[in-house]
DNA sequence: AAAAAAACCGCAACTTAATTGCGTTTTTAA
DNA sequence: TTAAAAACGCAATTAAGTTGCGGTTTTTTT
């Protein structure tokens, strides 16, 4: 019988797939992705309630981030914060995630602009590998109320 | 007799002009900015070979900022790193640098890409309040090396 | 299925950037 | 010139992230 996320994702084929060890932990912090839009170490904590050591949070991070299932995202005070890769886009060693993002200030959320694409852009003297564009302001919630 | 600085700059009058109190460390800090592209406490301590208390860095570099004289850019290790405003462009409370930055990860320099102008974007449930476009990669020093 | 190897976990200690408190000194304003 | 305000420097503290290491779990090998 196999055990399936709360979101239908079988997290721990996933890990095998991507070469991480199957622990309960890990296959847990994955259904958590899943759920949320992206993580930071202290968010993640919180989530399990100080269950887990924050160094196997931080070990568990790099470990999903170098197998190419997750991926850095800004973050408002500059914390490392994660999201879920997207199958067809990212690999290993190259991230293709062709969107903007935005930090909310007063929820302190990142967000993906899904309509805003990254500009091709080319400067003299520089050789561009990686581009980020990072919107800062406030989201609608946080807009109307 | 006036003091003025390599530059020509007269930097105790600019920083009256700012309400900035006029400290000898204060003005060779602001010499400095005229002479390199962008600063962190740890360049300061190091140019000024540690005759200063980098807590004294801090509140200066603070101070600078609160008051519309120097403006925060990128860094490569997400350390506190800071820039000129350019008078016609920036105020005390909106920075107008309409050009995207580069980070070398080689030197971790930061430079400003000139000819490099920042996207006008718009995305649904958000509203913009600040925007970067940050390219990472090599420099044309680092590269050709 | 058992043994060996590899990866993971958790605790404590450590590192680094940045901040806070406070008594003293310098600068500014009246 | 004198009081008030701001800046300075030292020590201690905070917070995010890292390292070392012994013990445990998972994976691989046989």
């Amino acid at each position: 019988m196999k055990l399936i996320s709360k979101n239908n994702v079988d997290t721990k084929l996933i890990l095998s797939k991507h070469g991480i060890s199957r622990t309960k932990f890990r296959s847990d912090l994955l259904s958590l992705f899943y759920i949320e839009r992206s993580l930071t170490v202290e968010g993640i904590l919180h989530y399990f309630k100080n269950t887990i050591d924050k160094v196997t949070v931080y070990r568990s991070l790099e470990s999903f981030e170098i197998r190419g299932l997750i991926h850095k995202v800004p973050d408002s005070k500059n914390l490392k914060r994660y999201s879920l890769c997207v199958e067809q886009e990212c690999s290993i060693d190259s991230h293709n995630h062709n969107h903007g993002h935005f930090i909310c200030h007063t929820c302190n959320q990142t967000f993906c602009m899904q309509d805003v694409n990254l500009p091709r852009i080319k400067s003299k003297g520089f050789y561009i590998q990686e581009l980020k564009l990072i919107a800062e302001g406030y989201c609608q919630d946080c807009y109307t109320k």
